[in-house]
Order: structure tokens, then C-alpha cells, then sequence
DNA sequence: AATGTAGTATTGTATTACTATTCTGCCTGT
DNA sequence: ACAGGCAGAATAGTAATACAATACTACATT
């Protein structure tokens, strides 16, 4: 029996506005994605056992091996488990690795609801406002000629994807600056809410917001400058509640 | 290359049979620790090639089908990243999921260095002011009274497991009662691992350090209690500042 | 020298076969 | 009739082999 070779149609619709783009879509990824999007938007919810491997192999067209290969991935990022004869099931969703980018953007993807928005919000006020006051007292100035780079870049930045870049490296930075390795594991999660927030409303757009938001964030930057950790973690506050509020607000809308 | 069918079959056997002890243990983990701490333990640092297939295989002494699905669970979790022909390669520090469990407890068995405690200890600053902070105003009675029979039971331990079962319940059910299913995951994941590692250096054996951070404990837990969002963040970082202290202080002691 | 092209080494995918695990149900002995 | 064990079946785990796709190397052609 002979596998059909497909053709390279994903299809696949841009996760996200700064997500790094392989240059091949594999067969592998393409059957990670599939059953991960189907285990985050319920098709599979935590508790059910999955399909077995020669239904899913029928199902996505592709030989064992790539299925057990992708069956691995998400097993590696905690979303299931399987045993022998017992079946591939799906973990509670505590399990799950939340930080980790694909399951970020299997979120997007599948539409986040505003509770999700809301605990992503709480998380990065705990975790951005610790790294951001760290990152006043430990930052170099090279650092923060970065962030001041990052802020003027979305100052004239021409649309909404370098709009996001700048936004996205300006937090990179931060976290960097903090000097601890786990704060800038939170980026794929800030960029999840940056791609959500700016997928139909920009502040590109609207030049009154965008000048809101950029001054926001410059207020961030020079309180980092300034070695001023207090006034670092209220600044930054605001433009968490900001993004959230954007994303929050659109949802709301329609 | 090509396996030896008599002998490789016959030491598989063997293999097999002692490893029917532990009947949860599969191939595919032992290759995936392996070469995650590997990994994690500088012998392949980031940037570095990882030996190819073949090679690998040799040194496991598995199959290609199962040092395969070791690697696409490495891929999985950001460690490292394969192309045909170029090969398999260390992924940047900073791509590293460094919140999987996995990834997490290598760290632990290379030996944390006290730049990775600490790190870890403003992780949980970060997370776990804001979790105890919003679970003081939506905390419930019962919670309240789950927490305060954990404190209980921390003062009471007759031994360092049954007293870090209650520390971790301790924590875990602060956890909860933030209401945000993720800062529950983090936290639970991160305190899990530190206890894991640290079940040696319990204050159980000296009653003067233990009253103080059984104290420490129930002063946390009336704040929140008293619904006292402030006074409980500030009761909460002392918990876990003493924590760092011990891990940190025992570390330097050997 | 620049460019193309064949060779080659490495990972990606397919296929088949067998092993290990454990659930189901029959079957045997009392 | 019932308890216990034994055989079969279903499913994931592992092995082995073959070929495809990719991209580096080196040589050949212009």
C-alpha cells in the first residue's frame, strides 16, 4: 500500500505577526499542528483518549512514523500520553507547557476566550514587573539604548507587523536585561498577546493610541534609565493593562 | 551501522529484563535524558552539533525509529533543531523551554549553580506575590481552612517528606485560590521541582528553624485570611526568600 | 573565474515485522 | 456456579531496511 504524496498546500494562516517562519513546512509539523489545534479547541479535551495510531495515520495521510514522530512532540510538551494498549489520552490541562510557542499559537489560532486573555494578563504583571524592576537595577546602557531604539521603532513604524516587532523586542530586551533566563521564556506568551491585540484593531491606524502606547512604553524605558525600579514596575503595569485591555475590548466588540 | 542482529538482539534482552523493574520507564526517556542533560550539562553547548544519527544510535544502543522520537521530544521542547544534511543542532540558551518539568529537574541533576536558585527564586517572587496577593481577595473559607490545617501540618511533621507534602499543599492551594489556572500550573511546577530537589535541607531537624518558618507559613496564610493583599505579598516573599537561603546556604556548605 | 552539475553525507519519510503490555473473555478446576 | 488463571486480541513500543529530500563538496564546463 503506497502513501499518495500531497503537495505542499498548508495552508496555514500566519500564527503570528513576529513568529520565525521555517523555511519547509514538514510533515511532522503539519500533523503536530493538526492534532494540537484539535487538543486546545476541544475537538479532544483533556480525559479523551485520542484515535489510534492507524486511524490518525489514515486520518492525516501519513505513515506511522511520522505520526509516532508528532505523537512524540506533544507528548513532549505535555498535552498527552500514551501507553500500550491502553491508548493515547490527553492530559489535564494543568499539565500542559503553556509557555511553550506552539501551544501559545494553537490558543491563537482556535480563537482565546477572555478568561485565557485575563490569567495571560495576571501572569505577565507577576513575572514583567519583577523582571522589569530587576532589569533597572542590572541593565547596561547598551541595553537601554535598545529599548530607546525599540520605542522610537514603533514610533514610525509603517504597519502593524513592525509595529509588533519593535513592541516584541522591546520586552525581549527588558527581559534580558533582568538578567535571569526564565523572565525572557515569557516572550512567546507576550507574543501571543500582541498578535491578538493587533489582529483586526492597531494602534498603527489610530495615531492618537499609537502615540498613548509609545508613550507608555518610553515611560518603561526612561524608568529603567533612570535606575528607578518602583516607577519601572507602575509603568510597566500600565502597558500590560493596555494590551490587555485592547485585545480584551475587541473581543467584546464584536 | 548496522546493528549486530545475534548480539544487539541478545543485549536488548538483558537490558530489557533489568529494566522490567521499573516497568514506567520506556527507551525513548532514557535517550531523551540522556542527551538532555547532556544538553543542559555543557557537554553539547548550544551552537554545537550533535553526533549524527548513526552515532547516537550507537551509543544508546537503540533503534533509529526510537532515537528519533528522542529527538523530536527534544525538538519539541526548543533544545535542538535537525535539517537533513546539515544535522542536529543546540538551539540558544534563551530558546530553551526552561519550564518543562524535564528540562527543569536536568537543570537539578547537573547540579544547579546559585545563579539558577536565585533565578528561580525571583521567578517565584514574581509569580507568587501576585498569585497570594490575588488569592487574598478571592480566596474561599474552604481554602482558608485547607491552608491553614497545611501550616498545621508542617508543625507537626514527624518527618521531612510529610513535612514538604504540606509545604507543597501549602502552596499549591495559594496557588488555586488566585483563580488563574496557569499561575496554579507555574507555581505548582516550579515549587515541585525546588521541593524535589531540596527534600534534604527540611528544617524538620532543627525545631528553632522550623518554628520560624512554620510562623512564616501561617503569617501568609492570615493575611490572606484578613484579606490583606499587601501584607500577605510581603509575608509570602519572606517565605520564599528563606527557602532560597536554605537551598542556597546548603550548596555553598558542601 | 563563474557557474553548473554530479557525487555524497545526513536527516526525513515509508514500510514491514516483531515485541511488550494489558484488556477481554473463555475455560478449567474445585 | 464460581474463582482463578490462561489464551487471544488490540494497541503502543521497538527494530530494521529502503528510499527520498536536502544541502554541502568538489569537480567539470563554459
Amino acid at each position: 500500500m503506497e502513501m499518495k504524496r500531497r503537495s505542499g498546500s498548508t495552508g496555514r494562516a500566519v500564527a503570528s505577526a513576529t513568529r520565525r517562519q521555517l523555511p519547509v513546512r514538514t510533515l511532522q509539523s503539519q500533523v503536530v499542528d493538526g492534532i494540537g489545534i484539535g487538543i486546545i479547541g476541544g475537538e479532544f479535551p483533556p480525559g479523551a483518549t485520542l484515535p489510534s495510531d492507524a486511524a490518525l495515520q489514515e486520518r492525516f495521510e501519513v505513515s506511522r512514523t511520522v505520526l509516532r514522530e508528532a505523537l512524540k512532540a506533544l507528548s513532549a510538551k505535555n498535552l498527552i500520553t500514551s501507553r500500550a494498549r491502553i491508548g493515547t489520552v490527553v492530559l489535564p490541562r494543568r499539565e500542559w507547557s503553556l509557555f511553550d510557542p506552539d501551544v501559545l499559537s494553537w490558543h491563537f489560532e482556535t480563537g482565546p476566550d477572555i478568561a485565557f486573555l485575563r490569567s495571560l494578563a495576571e501572569i505577565r504583571i507577576g513575572l514583567e514587573l519583577e523582571s522589569v524592576a530587576l532589569a533597572a537595577e542590572r541593565r547596561s546602557d547598551a541595553q537601554l539604548a535598545v529599548m530607546r531604539a525599540c520605542v522610537d521603532g514603533m514610533a514610525v513604524a509603517a504597519n502593524t507587523a513592525d509595529f509588533a516587532r519593535s513592541d516584541l523586542e522591546f520586552h525581549r530586551t527588558v527581559a534580558e536585561a533582568s538578567g535571569n533566563p526564565f523572565m525572557a521564556s515569557i516572550t512567546g506568551l507576550v507574543d501571543l498577546v500582541l498578535a491578538t491585540a493587533f489582529t483586526i484593531s492597531s494602534p498603527v491606524d489610530d495615531s492618537e493610541a499609537r502615540d498613548v502606547t509609545v508613550n507608555h512604553h518610553r515611560r518603561v524605558a526612561e524608568s529603567i534609565g533612570a535606575r528607578d525600579a518602583e516607577a519601572a514596575r507602575a509603568a510597566m503595569r500600565v502597558v500590560i493593562m493596555e494590551g490587555f485591555d485592547r485585545a480584551a475590548g475587541r473581543m467584546t466588540a464584536e
